[in-house]
DNA sequence: CCATAAATTTGTACTAAGTACAATATTTTG
DNA sequence: CAAAATATTGTACTTAGTACAAATTTATGG
């Protein structure tokens, strides 16, 4: 009997959750850096050597969401009309998120809390940095894979770093608007405005090519 | 007599220079993350703690020149013809970078090499990273300044995210077709021909500011 | 030139992340 | 229940970076 959810299973995703639980409510109360990896092991009731099996570095600890941006790049080029330009099925997608409100373009005191986290760590902004170029080359192999192109070329690395650049500053934005105390309305309103705008001027820089 | 350039100044400098050195020797010979602090100071003949002194991380060791980018920023805003819109501005600087074979828009052997030794060390390319987000935000401030207006607003950020995702999207192409053996010229040709594109796009994203 | 101030260099001790690897405990399986 | 597989723990280590005091070197005023 192969054991996909037998007692083993459980008790390691229990310990695993039970670890970033403790981390998490440790960094908010504390800050990411003043907060040790003993200390977390202590506070799990753990050993240290435990806490780095789960979480290979410590920043793992507090993003615990890495998967996600490459499952919904994925999931919106699979279900793309046959023939949208790329550009198009990002520009939808963007949309979606927005109207979902899903944690990538929401904008709330918790958000704001948590990139103030982030902001407060040098760890952690060099992490979320590091992720912001992963998340490139993924959108950028997905871009050049819709139109069948063996690699990455350089007009998907193109379009691939604009568009994340774009959802950067504009979800910047609308943390900063949220921060002024501005309505959901008109916060949400602010990250679409530079979306569009960012939008028309990427299609321009990729006119001619297969991506627009 | 204040001493600017007394015995000690010399000496300061001097030893600056041999840790430097010695530390640049050690990092292309062996790799970034295969050399520690306490090899290089013995290597330059001065205590780790000197090292650490002049440098305050590691890192510091490999970038030695993160003061230029400012700089060269600064001029190419302060000899601009008045009227002028700073994207234009910026055109036109990256144009002469490329024409001067400026480090930043250089692609040699030994350009190749020094991205080669970057990428091959998490830290240092950590650094990069960090290096590029702080060109961004003065970049903003500049744009900013240059139309008289306080802070670095919304649109002042897309703009310099904008051009300096640009840039770093085209050099790093014009690595990679220096790479494959492509001639000086066509090197060349691709950077520009990336950058000339994206400042259209850019233009189009700045429509209706002072910007563009 | 000398005494003293100022600045640089060094030594010591520390913290904390991350790794290697062996020893131990727990779960699975036959 | 015994043996194999896997998870957990302990120990020892490396390295970057910091705090702070002691020692050395250079500058300066008389």
């Amino acid at each position: 009997m192969s054991n996909r959810d037998g007692l083993r299973e459980r008790k390691k995703e229990a310990t695993r959750q039970a670890i970033s639980d403790v981390a998490t409510e440790l960094f908010v109360a504390r800050g990411f850096d003043n907060v040790s990896v003993a200390e977390i092991a202590e506070a799990a009731e753990v050993s240290r050597m435990t806490v780095f099996n789960y979480f290979p570095r410590k920043e793992d600890l507090f993003f615990d969401r890495e998967e996600e941006s490459r499952q919904i790049l994925k999931a919106a080029f699979a279900e793309r009309p046959a023939g949208e330009a790329p550009l198009m099925t990002l520009r939808r997608l963007v949309q979606s998120l927005a109207d979902r409100a899903h944690p990538f373009a929401k904008f709330t005191d918790a958000t704001a809390k948590f990139w103030r986290t982030v902001a407060e760590s040098p760890a952690l902004s060099a992490r979320a940095r590091e992720m912001r170029d992963e998340l490139i080359d993924d959108l950028a192999a997905v871009l050049a894979g819709a139109i069948k192109r063996p690699l990455a070329d350089a007009d998907a690395r193109l379009a691939a770093s604009m568009v994340v650049t774009a959802v950067t500053v504009a979800y910047t934005e609308g943390l900063r608007e949220h921060k002024a105390r501005r309505s959901a309305a008109s916060t949400r309103e602010a990250f679409l405005q530079i979306m569009e705008r960012s939008f028309s001027g990427i299609a321009i820089m990729l006119k001619g090519t297969p991506y627009a």
